[in-house]
DNA sequence: GTATAAATAAGGCAAATGCCGTATTTTGTA
DNA sequence: TACAAAATACGGCATTTGCCTTATTTATAC
């Protein structure tokens, strides 16, 4: 059974050059189709679905390939997905692993071994340039980095704020709050207007996530 | 150049049978010399500190290979560590790499593989065997497992369920959840109602809260 | 002492939420 | 194949929330 291949790439050129290499094994692969951005590859997965494997570009037009990843491992998760592309910081790499991308190679690879990572996605591997695979590792090493770790802003909020927001976080709702600090309840709802306008949030799960991110609780 | 590759290893016929692959390429590896445990290698290091790449088990006497590569990759920064093991679980993985491991092969990896492996490694690769670099990937999609927690609850969430909640967690209500999941914003309102009485909470907040303390998103 | 900010209190209104019900389709599995 | 679980879809209804406006009292700072 031919394992059946699509890519998204919009350079017209390496399209190409990607598809020749596929074709050099024309025993294993079978080429479906080419997309020239992620839109259209996933209106080519509606249309014909019947595809093992992507290989997928990261800057394309339109829409690019790890905001397709994301949506095709959502919609077709059975479908593996390798991003190919000259693209090898730490950022993209993470991106587009988070959007569940399961293989990530760099543009130079050979036929070869671009046919072999098709095969082993397919056997529940993980193929990863020599490159890729060492700055995943040096991710692994330093999960910090993994948490975007903000940039302390000051959101200004007063000290019955925190406490509102405190509250908040606990699951109490605003007549609950009120009955904890001894308050009207249309105060605490004042609180929470104002700490929605400092926060920039309009809901109770945001302020309390944004004020938990940013340490303030 | 030859890479002089020494192992830490305390099974004598694994140990027996890694020498022989590696003396398969006696024109790209020099064997230096076989340690039986961590501490042991750590002596010999000191004798001989001219190795490049070691062979490291996980599972030894004395000292265990994640505790001297810890040691090593402090020591003797230059040194390249491959892990060669038959732990294949997430823990063993992300403590090894946590340790400075920049290699992990499982130790059914044939002559060859282990022999190319070597060569990457030097060149500033990370090899791993197939599974393994699944189970990377899959540690880098969910960070959160890198934070080890306790005791497990079993709420018996669905995975439709989870995919609920972690939107509910970035603050989207549910016509927005309904668009994100191509369902009817009544289907949701009934994934939500099921998710509260399972988790046991009658609102957004704690039930994200307590989704994230007990690790379910 | 007098601005300024903070905390308090209140009401209206549209939208979202939480909870109850029913019912069909899909999926997994014994 | 038959059964159970999961996912889907819909409606009603009371409550809560988010956002608007206005207004008084209390601290804090200059």
């Amino acid at each position: 059974m031919k394992i059946k291949v699509a890519t998204a790439e919009d350079n017209n050129l390496l399209a190409g050059s990607i598809r020749e290499k596929l074709n050099l094994f024309p025993h294993d692969i079978e080429f479906k189709y080419r997309a020239v951005n992620g839109s259209d590859l996933l209106k080519k997965l509606n249309t014909d679905p019947s595809v093992d494997t992507i290989l997928m570009d990261i800057e394309m037009p339109v829409m690019d390939g790890i905001e397709a990843t994301h949506q095709i491992s959502q919609l077709f998760p059975q479908i593996k997905i390798i991003m190919l592309t000259v693209f090898d910081d730490e950022d993209k790499i993470f991106q587009s692993i988070q959007a569940g991308a399961m293989g990530y190679l760099l543009k130079d690879e050979t036929p070869d071994k671009i046919c072999e990572s098709i095969k082993e996605i397919m056997k529940g591997g993980a193929p990863m340039s020599p490159a890729i695979a060492a700055k995943s590792l040096a991710l692994l090493r330093n999960p910090t980095k993994l948490v975007p770790s903000e940039n302390e802003e000051d959101y200004a909020l007063t000290k019955r704020e925190i406490e509102v927001l405190n509250k908040l976080s606990l699951g109490l709702d605003y007549l609950e709050i009120s009955e904890a600090l001894f308050v009207s309840p249309f105060t605490v709802r004042k609180h929470i207007e104002n700490i929605y306008r400092k926060l920039q949030v309009h809901n109770k799960m945001t302020a309390v996530k944004k004020a938990i991110q940013h340490k303030i609780i």
